[in-house]
DNA sequence: GTCTATACGAAGATAGAC
DNA sequence: GTCTATCTTCGTATAGAC
C-alpha cells in the first residue's frame, strides 16, 4: 500500500525544525527579558507552539537556556574562525579583529545575551567552563591575527602574543560595556580607535627596543 | 515627669539603622542570588527583621534595588575621588589606578553587583543614566591621574587624555570579566601588567613623535 | 515602624487526550 | 510530539494587630 502523501519533511526534520524554532525564539526572549523574567509561554508562542512543545524538546527552562548557550557559542566561534583562515592584508586584519567594521558587541541583542550568559556563569561553574573555552578560542584567533599583522609590518612584538590578545579582547568587551551605558559619549568605534592607538604605540615601542 | 529610661537610640537613628541594615543585607543577597531570584524574605531575615520592615522602608523590591544602587555608587565614587586628592609618585599613581594593588573588581561580590546593575541598566534607561555618571566620574579620575603621571615623566601624551582614560577603564572592566570567567589562565593582576605595557608603549610613542 | 497572616498573581512543571 | 488543562510553588504586596 502506497502512502497517499509524501511529507515534505521527515519526522526527524520536523523535530529539528521545532527545536530550531524554539531556540531562535528563546534567543529573542532571553535577550529581551533576561533569564529569570523570560516566560516559557512567550518563547513557545513566539515560535508558534505551545508550552508543551518546549517540554517535549527540553527538560526544563534551564536546559533550554543551556542549549541556547551551546548553540550561540558554537555560532560565535564558527564565525570567528571562519575569518581567520583568510590571508588578509594588515589593515583588513585590523578591521576583521573587531568584526565587520564595528565592535562585535555593538549589537544590542548580541551583547545582552553575552552578559546574560556571563552573569549566569559567575554563579554556575559549568557555564563558566564553556565561556572560558569560548574566550580562549577568541584569544587564539586574536593572537594569530596580531602575529600576522606584526609579521607583515616586520616588527617584533614587544610583549607576548597572549598578553596582547588578552588586551584586545578585554578592550573589546570593556568598550562595548561602556558604550552601551553611555552611547552619547562613547561610540562603539572607540574600539577601532583604541586598536589603532595600540598598534601605533606597540610599533613605536618595538622600534625603540631594537 | 522624668523618663524612666534614656533610649540609646533616638527614633530617627533607629530608623536609619534599620534602613542601613536592610541595605547591607540586600547587597549581600542581590550579589548572591541576583535581582530576580533574591527573596525579600531572605533580605529581611539576614538583617534581623521581617518582611514588613522592608515595606516600611521601601516601596517595593525595585525601590530597594535602586536605593542600593545609589548607595553603592556613592560609596564607589567617594572611594575613587578620595584617592585622587593625594599627590602621589608616578608609580603610586599607577598602583592607585587599579585600586589597592589589584583590579578593583577582582572582588567577586563587588563585580557581581556591578554586572547586576549593568544588566539592569541595559533594560532601564534611568539606571543607565546613573551608571553613566559613575563611569564618567571614574574616567575623570583616571584621566587626571594619567595626566599627572605623564607630567611627572615629562612626556606629552600621544593621544587625548579622554581616550586613554577610556582605554584604562575598559581594560579594567574587560580584564575583570575575563579573569572571573577563567581565573586559572587570567590572573586579576593582568590589569597591572596591561597598564605597565600601556605606559611603556605610550611613552615610546611619545618619544618617537617628539 | 514592625510584625504576622493572608490574598493574589505569575509561571514552571505535570498529566492525559489526540 | 504537541496541545490543553491543572497542579503547585513561590514571592510580592496588603491588611490589620501591636
Amino acid at each position: 500500500m502506497e502512502r497517499s502523501t509524501l511529507p515534505r519533511l521527515t519526522r526527524a526534520e520536523s523535530v529539528q525544525r521545532t527545536r530550531a524554532a524554539l531556540l531562535s525564539a528563546a534567543e529573542d526572549v532571553f535577550a529581551d527579558k533576561g533569564f529569570a523574567d523570560a516566560a516559557l509561554d512567550d518563547i513557545a508562542e513566539r515560535a508558534g507552539f505551545s508550552r508543551g512543545a518546549v517540554y517535549a524538546n527540553f527538560a526544563n527552562k534551564t536546559d533550554l537556556f543551556l542549549a541556547l548557550l551551546d548553540n550561540w557559542l558554537q555560532r560565535e566561534i564558527d564565525n570567528g574562525t571562519r575569518l581567520t583562515d583568510s590571508d588578509n592584508t594588515p589593515q583588513q586584519d585590523i578591521d576583521a579583529l573587531d568584526g565587520q567594521g564595528g565592535n562585535r558587541f555593538a549589537d544590542r541583542k548580541r551583547f545582552l545575551l553575552l552578559i546574560e550568559f556571563r552573569l549566569y556563569a559567575l554563579r554556575h561553574p559549568e557555564v563558566a567552563d564553556r565561556l572560558r573555552d569560548y574566550d580562549r578560542a577568541t584569544m587564539d584567533w586574536f593572537g594569530s591575527t596580531v602575529e600576522r599583522v606584526a609579521e607583515a609590518s616586520g616588527i617584533r612584538l614587544p610583549a607576548p602574543t597572549e598578553q596582547i590578545a588578552l588586551l584586545v579582547l578585554a578592550l573589546e568587551h570593556g568598550i562595548a560595556t561602556l558604550a552601551h551605558t553611555d552611547p552619547e559619549r562613547i561610540p562603539h568605534d572607540s574600539f577601532l580607535d583604541a586598536l589603532t592607538l595600540l598598534n601605533r604605540s606597540l610599533t613605536a615601542m618595538a622600534a625603540a627596543e631594537s
